[in-house]
RNA sequence: GCGCUCGUAGCUCAGCUGGAUAGAGCGUCUGACUACGAAUCAGAAGGUCUGGGGUUCGAAUCCCUACGAGCGCACCA
């Protein structure tokens, strides 16, 4: 727990004392204490601190806010808590004012802590696997998983730090129809680039990057696949083509920051019998029926708004029976948490999926799913329907290409899931200048700076500050930054919990912007060396806070821009 | 038709699970580089939180409803 969250539960504490004791004395009557908050209020002048537990008391102590807060102020020991003073606020706020010392204990804690500052333990340590992007491998990423690298890895990242113990993992589509799609579409190209008339299929893939693949495959293998069966020369063509996607999606993911620990197979679940043993598992526990000749999976039992197909007529088991089978591997890795990343165009499976796990004993509630609203692409004023079938898409690529990396990533992750954003891509180039990942980026830069002058000048910016030093820290722009210095375990406590990874880009924008308002207002390298010294604490562990939170959303922080 | 997700400044978006006077960025306007990086800062203008009801001390937030947008509702994935 950090320093402020330690001053804050103190403080809390000794409000459910002063509360007792009143009702001990009975000046005050109510059966059950309400969950209250202690929180900074908005506005500076309402003080460091102020909390509504009087407004929440009012009908169980049958009196008005204002008096049951004046009860609570006049019983309220603040011995340890570094209250100077209580007031009553509003419709019945207690606003406290704290020590200006309170914020010293932060600037020590994060040079202790290092690139460690900022863990919390409320993972304890559990097992969580996040699963995304997991794109089709017939093609190249777009700017819709995009958006899913960008959050997946920063939420993985994000519980890594709150204290779990988590797995990235990718699922390859390698098995289905769309694979045979794929494969039709292969031999189509195939056979048209060695100059046969041949038809493209009609559910085939018109992306540009298929030729490509072909062209390479003839000139590797020429046309040794005309002459053989149609089945052979499909799958000769597939496992090169998958081969090679999935290889292009590994390296574009990896230029994208993101690693994952498991890349996962859907062929290896079919092949091992794993599918199949599944479905007689459903089947065991009479879930399953047959209807016209296929396997139906009785969801409805589960919220679901009809029965699904698990098994076609023709014997292949659907998509959703392998993906059945994939999470129920997932749990047997020993996952306890398993969370997916899905397009908001496949938010009709979250309720069968959850309903499929609990047919086979799992907690649903253990599987959670984020779901992203999709991206819209404005070229020309217009927007670009985007789709793999019809080959237009902007690829993730091409997307690093344009605006770079960490400008792409910081533009994702700024945004709820639930927001669909719009990607406007002429203005992708101009905007990026302008894109708020540059304002973070530059605040680290310049604190790096701040650090080399220093030591250019003589200064050792490593002395371990004293609380001497730490004490001429009392300008509003120096507390207001330490304060948020000291808020970060807080936020990862708070995003991780909610699973809201673009809490921090808000919390990191938040950070920059004090750090240059007090960049502007007051100079590091002064004369005077105790300030100095103080001062230089206070850049060190911005600094370190900055980079941290960078490290955690994937974006880089530079020394110099 | 049914379901899911949304609707906040001219534009792009936040809003800490119900708190005090709804906030940023971009754009517009006015100022600040002979001191640690002006990719920055200080200030101004800009709002019926889509409309209408309800819940209560208190609603952008919760409930109902209307309108509008996106996405789903295959023996595709």
């Amino acid at each position: 727990m950090s320093l402020y969250e330690r001053i804050k539960e103190n403080i809390c504490k000794q409000i459910e004392e002063a509360l007792t004791k009143a009702r001990e004395k009975g000046e005050l009557r109510y059966d059950e204490l309400p969950v209250f908050v202690l929180e900074e209020p908005r506005e500076r002048q309402h003080g460091d601190l102020a909390t509504n537990i009087a407004m929440l008391l009012t009908k169980q102590a049958r009196r008005a806010p204002r008096d049951i807060a004046g009860i609570l102020i006049a019983n309220l020991d603040k011995e340890g808590t570094w209250i100077t003073s209580c007031e009553i606020a509003g419709p019945g706020f207690i606003n406290f004012r704290l020590d200006p010392n309170w914020l010293t204990g932060v600037i020590p804690e994060v040079l202790a802590q290092g690139d460690q500052f900022g863990s919390v333990e409320i993972g304890k340590g559990e097992k969580v696997q996040v699963e995304f992007v997991s794109a089709n491998p017939t093609g190249l990423l777009h700017m819709g998983n995009a958006r899913g690298a960008a959050l997946g890895d920063s939420l993985a990242s994000l519980l890594a730090m709150a204290g779990y113990e988590v797995s990235r993992e990718f699922y390859i589509n390698d098995a289905g129809n769309q694979i045979h799609n794929f494969a039709l579409s292969l031999e189509a190209r195939y056979l048209q680039q060695l100059g046969h008339d041949f038809p493209f299929p009609e559910a085939g893939y018109h992306g540009e990057d298929l030729i490509e693949t072909v062209k390479k495959i003839i000139e590797q293998n020429g046309d040794k696949y005309v002459q053989m069966d149609e089945g052979q020369r499909r799958e000769a063509l597939v496992r090169y083509a998958l081969e090679e996607k999935i290889a292009a999606i590994k390296e574009t993911l990896q230029d994208f920051g993101v690693s994952y620990d498991v890349w996962f197979s859907e062929q290896s679940l079919h092949d091992s019998g794993y599918v199949g043993q599944t479905m007689q598992e459903l089947n065991k526990k009479g879930y399953i029926y047959e209807k016209e000749g296929a396997q139906w999976l009785r969801s409805t039992l589960f919220g679901d708004e009809k029965d699904e197909v698990i098994v076609r007529s023709n014997g292949v088991p659907t998509y959703f029976a392998a993906d059945i089978a994939y999470h129920r591997n997932k749990y047997e890795r020993g996952f306890t948490r398993v969370i997916n990343i899905w397009g908001a165009d496949h938010h009709g499976h979250v309720s069968r999926m959850k309903g499929a796990m609990q047919a086979l004993g799992y907690n649903p509630d253990s599987l959670q799913i984020i779901l992203m609203q999709l991206v819209r692409l404005i070229q020309d004023g217009e927007i670009v329907r985007m789709s793999k079938r019809s080959g237009q898409y902007i690829t993730l690529k091409e997307l690093m290409d344009e605006v770079g990396k960490d400008a792409a990533r910081f533009f994702f992750i700024l945004r709820d899931p639930d927001s669909t954003v719009e990607f406007d891509l002429d203005l992708a180039k101009s905007q990026s200048a302008d894109n708020p990942v540059y304002y973070v980026q530059y605040a680290h830069a310049r604190l790096c700076s701040i650090l080399r002058q220093a030591k250019e000048q003589g200064y050792d910016p490593e002395i371990n500050p004293e609380k001497k030093n730490l004490e001429l820290l009392t300008s509003p722009e120096e507390r207001e930054l330490l304060k948020k210095v000291g808020d970060l375990p807080g936020e990862i406590a708070l995003a991780a919990r909610l699973m809201e990874p673009h809490r921090l880009a808000r919390y990191v924008l938040d950070l920059a912007a004090l750090f240059h308002t007090f960049y502007n207002s007051q100079r590091v390298l002064v004369e005077d060396e105790a300030l100095r010294t103080g001062r230089l604490a206070l850049i060190r562990a911005t600094r370190q806070v900055l980079a941290n939170v960078l490290k955690i959303l994937g974006v880089s922080a530079p020394e110099r821009m």
